[in-house]
DNA sequence: AAATTATCCGAAACCGGTTTTGGTAATTCA
DNA sequence: TGAATTACCAAAACCGGTTTCGGATAATTT
């Protein structure tokens, strides 16, 4: 059915060593002969099997990512821009994406260590760096080309692109500083993850580049869903000395923050503040919008895959870093302070009976209009 | 660096034929070698080359899924859970998934033949299926294994699996018809793809089912972002006969639907009705919540994955089509009818002059309560 | 004990390409 | 004009596997 090079070789009479050279450009072929080959070939439909060219030259020409779906309701909203931006880069080279999931750590590094012993993938796009993350330790060993998509120990050795999250997080805490907020909460998200520490590295040297001896953060970690933010800033908001703003670490719990002050029958971004970081499409839709740093997943994408193509190709190439920013996206669920911690704690206290009585009101008012 | 049968056959002292006999099973190897063979290629880590093994077999192990991301901003929040069905049912069968992007739809259907006709993949997923796909026509021409994702004409020639999408509009209809309303609007997605006439029908089933003669319906199409619903909504309301409730192909446009009515000082679930489809995370966090069809893209892919290992490995296998259902989300963005039609229509004319009047009162309450 | 059959494995062919080698004819050079 | 290049291409080796073929040995049957 499909046509290989002998066909195409019998087709013009001549073997299937100069049909591959003519093809592949080498010197000592005629023009008139490689002429005559390029054209069969487009007449006939021609094209090599990627298989048997990997047999010879030893790649798959496949570079492979893998994915750790939390849970089988996780969502990862920009993935496809990721993928996007990988496939691009390396469709120059010939080169696609192999993707495959695994549904724990365990079976995540096995994926690696066979996808490449195998040869179906020539290297890879390590996202979600962690500390010490095992998944470098066994490519090392294989010497598996990689770029890592984020940060990590011993960064000089590899190849890798990351958002300026340090810079993002400071950039957020001298903001809500300048608005005037003195009670900052950092929620971080997976510990285990090495964005976590950069994001409140961020947050802390923000701080220390102000700080008059006047202001306070209260750290947490493992806040990665909404209901995560929800049940850790309702706790702290009816704290004696709550935080008037909050730093999430992600989007997610960001919204379950501002879930937790619109439930205490409080404002967002009037009464108390809230950043989050990702841009997920939920942030735009919330009430008030989410104040937050979009990621371009597709560059990120893009880059790793140009990174990981230097590495396969360019032998003794010099591995490379880079830092790129985020962009704040200034909405509507943070603001100058309005009540420092001690009043926002009276404040919540009363909250409950003003508003009761606001409603009997408004009511009775809304009634007598109708009428 | 990485080892070959060659070298563990040479390492054990037999040809590498019996090598490859012992591991693959046949008959004429003895017990104990097979044992030997086992052992040895566990110690030495060996993993015969899927490049290598290809080229004899004809197959890649690999399938393909082709991806038309509309903008750099686009989101599939549930891309991973597909892709993670599709991943973890053809990796019992040793396969691979292989991901690419294409930018237009000419780049994607030369992607699908390029791919296959390189022996890149042995088959292919084909998501959004559209009338007269001309992927589809482009694959059978090479009789490339393909399952749809969605449904099309001709389907009895194909392996496909979907949701049954004109049930889930039947049944949204049959609910908004049972809550009272009898103005309905329906807000159509991609008209070329096919999932859009189905919905469609759904609709019209439902009102045909129903129908005393006193339904109305309204079809629009090509209304796929937040701000396609949010226009579109807008205008219908402020005409003389408004619907009273939308069913809204997509989640996103149903969004846009529920800010539309927010805009217009109208409560969402009580004024007006909105249903979406496809479970979307921001309909959780939307004010009111969505109410939705979930559908579960885990299962799709899983499902796609297994129907088209069946066509590539088991010879004369018939084709299969299935269709389940999706989970309706019963949110709060629906509910029984308050106004029909024209007294919607003159409650939103009135709308402002009422609501600023309101205000007033709100502020003067506020202002003696805080005294 | 001879003939037959099973068992097991080495050798070789094969898959579809790439790359090296070597030889012939045409061209250039002395 | 003869020698040395050069240009061009066929043939063969190779990549790392799989599969077929055939032969040697052991086991069984007659």
């Amino acid at each position: 059915m499909k046509i290989t090079i002998q066909d195409l070789a019998d087709h013009l009479g001549i073997s299937k060593g100069t049909v591959s050279r003519a093809l592949r450009g080498y010197a000592d072929v005629s023009a008139s002969t490689v002429e005559r080959v390029q054209q069969a070939a487009k007449e006939l439909g021609y094209q090599p099997s990627a298989v048997a060219q990997g047999i010879k030259t030893g790649l798959a020409r496949s570079v492979g990512l893998i994915l750790l779906p939390k849970s089988r309701a996780a969502s990862r909203p920009f993935l496809m821009q990721f993928i996007n931006g990988i496939s691009t880069s390396i469709a120059k080279h010939g080169y696609t994406l192999t993707v495959a999931t695994a549904q724990s750590d365990a079976e995540m590094l096995e994926l690696h260590r066979d996808l490449f012993v195998q040869r179906k993938v020539d290297g890879f796009i390590l996202p979600r760096t962690m500390h010490n993350d095992p998944r470098i330790q066994i490519l090392d060993q294989l010497k598996a080309p990689l770029v890592l998509y984020g940060q990590t120990e011993n960064l000089t050795q590899y190849s890798w692109f990351d958002i300026n999250q340090v810079e993002c997080f400071r950039r957020a805490t001298t903001r809500l500083l300048d608005f005037g907020h003195r009670h900052l909460a950092f929620l971080g998200g997976d510990a285990p993850l090495f964005y976590n520490s950069l994001r409140r590295k961020g947050v802390e040297f923000g701080i220390r580049e102000f700080d008059r001896g006047e202001v306070q953060l209260q750290v947490f970690e493992n806040i990665t869903t909404v209901a995560d933010g929800l049940e850790c800033a309702l706790r702290l908001l009816q704290l004696s000395q709550p935080p008037t703003c909050f730093l999430c670490a992600l989007d997610l719990s960001a919204l379950g923050v501002i879930r937790a002050i619109k439930q205490l029958e409080l404002i967002p971004g009037e009464h108390v503040s809230v950043i989050g970081y990702e841009g997920i499409p939920e942030g735009e839709f919330s009430e008030p919008s989410l104040t937050t740093f979009e990621v371009d997943q597709y560059e990120a994408g893009f880059q790793c895959g140009v990174k990981l193509m230097q590495l396969i190709h360019e032998k003794g190439v010099k591995v490379t870093g880079t830092l790129t920013m985020a962009v704040l996206l200034e909405r509507g669920s943070d603001g100058p302070v309005r009540f420092n911690s001690s009043e926002l704690a009276t404040f919540i206290r009363n909250r409950k009976r003003l508003l009761s009585s606001q409603e009997k009101l408004h009511r009775m008012t809304e009634k007598s209009l109708r009428n």
